[in-house]
DNA sequence: CGCCGAAAGTGGCATATGCCACTAAGTTGG
DNA sequence: CCAACTTAGTGGCATATGCCACTTTCGGCG
């Protein structure tokens, strides 16, 4: 195995991803300031656009953050008035969005600029290893992991 | 499962890669949760270990941060007695940090934690798998991205 | 030596994210 | 029908990160 079991830190998965999303976030920032949508705000505009007036719990659910992170995260969106929030007609509990007309412009301005840095970034990698890439994220995204502490089973 | 993706422009690299560092964020702060660190901060005792007393610009290089994001994620571990900083002999902008005994003691206990989904996750994944999605990651982080910016004159 | 521009941090402000406690609203079993 | 449970969000609190405007030092340079 040629190889040391000592714990080497630049071996944490998480670390890493968390360094190369720090990476590359700043990247996509930079790309979408013209519009003045952060990187993660024009994703979570992209995600509510291709959803159909998706509810919160929804959304909160495709993009793997916690429900009351996507709240916080909506506020401003919200308050800049690039989408809104309507009650469920069958279940008061649930809200749902969508994105304002002012909201689609907004995106569609964006769209440019993401487009921009998406390509400058594929250019760089290859677009297949970008795929690959995308992929391989998805999967560890997707993953069911668990820890084995033992108490927790209930 | 259950995806509400679309085809097409989901494809957002940085997308990606944020909601799989947010899923495993989440794991791998579960499984420290028992030493209250999160893995964040897990991540900067360590590296400030594996460092010889390094400049905080040193550690935000490494680690591809913003340097005063660096000094508010410090704070708390400082606040807690974990680390401290000190000024440089030879230059007195220079802020060195550096564990204390307790900080090293903390790290000791966060280790176990974290080779603990460590080894979880690549018992998932595959030590082989998981090395190559590190280097991506890695060759993502270091990449040299620019904008193709139209204008302007530095 | 004294002014100037670069380098290293700090603080303030704003967004990103999570967890927890709590409320409101459906669901279900008796 | 009502109590108990479950589901969907909210609000508060804390950390994570970034950018910008300073402030303090350093390193030149005339």
């Amino acid at each position: 195995m040629t190889e040391a079991h000592k714990p080497g830190f630049s071996d944490c998965n998480n670390a890493t991803l968390r360094r190369a999303a720090r990476s590359l976030g700043r990247f996509y920032d930079d790309a979408l300031a013209p519009s003045g949508l952060k990187s993660t705000q024009f994703g979570l505009l992209f995600q509510i656009h291709i959803s159909d007036e998706p509810a919160m719990g929804t959304i909160a659910e495709a993009l793997i953050m916690d429900l009351s992170a996507l709240g916080h995260t909506l506020k401003p969106l919200i308050r800049d008035g690039y989408v809104q929030t309507f009650p469920d007609k069958d279940d008061r509990r649930v809200k749902r969005v969508r994105l304002t007309p002012r909201g689609q412009a907004k995106l569609d301005e964006a769209l440019k600029l993401w487009s921009v840095a998406q390509r400058q970034f594929e250019k760089k990698v290859g677009a297949e290893q970008a795929a690959k890439l995308r992929a391989a994220l998805d999967a560890v995204a997707d993953l069911d992991l668990e820890m084995p502490t033992v108490a927790h089973s209930l």
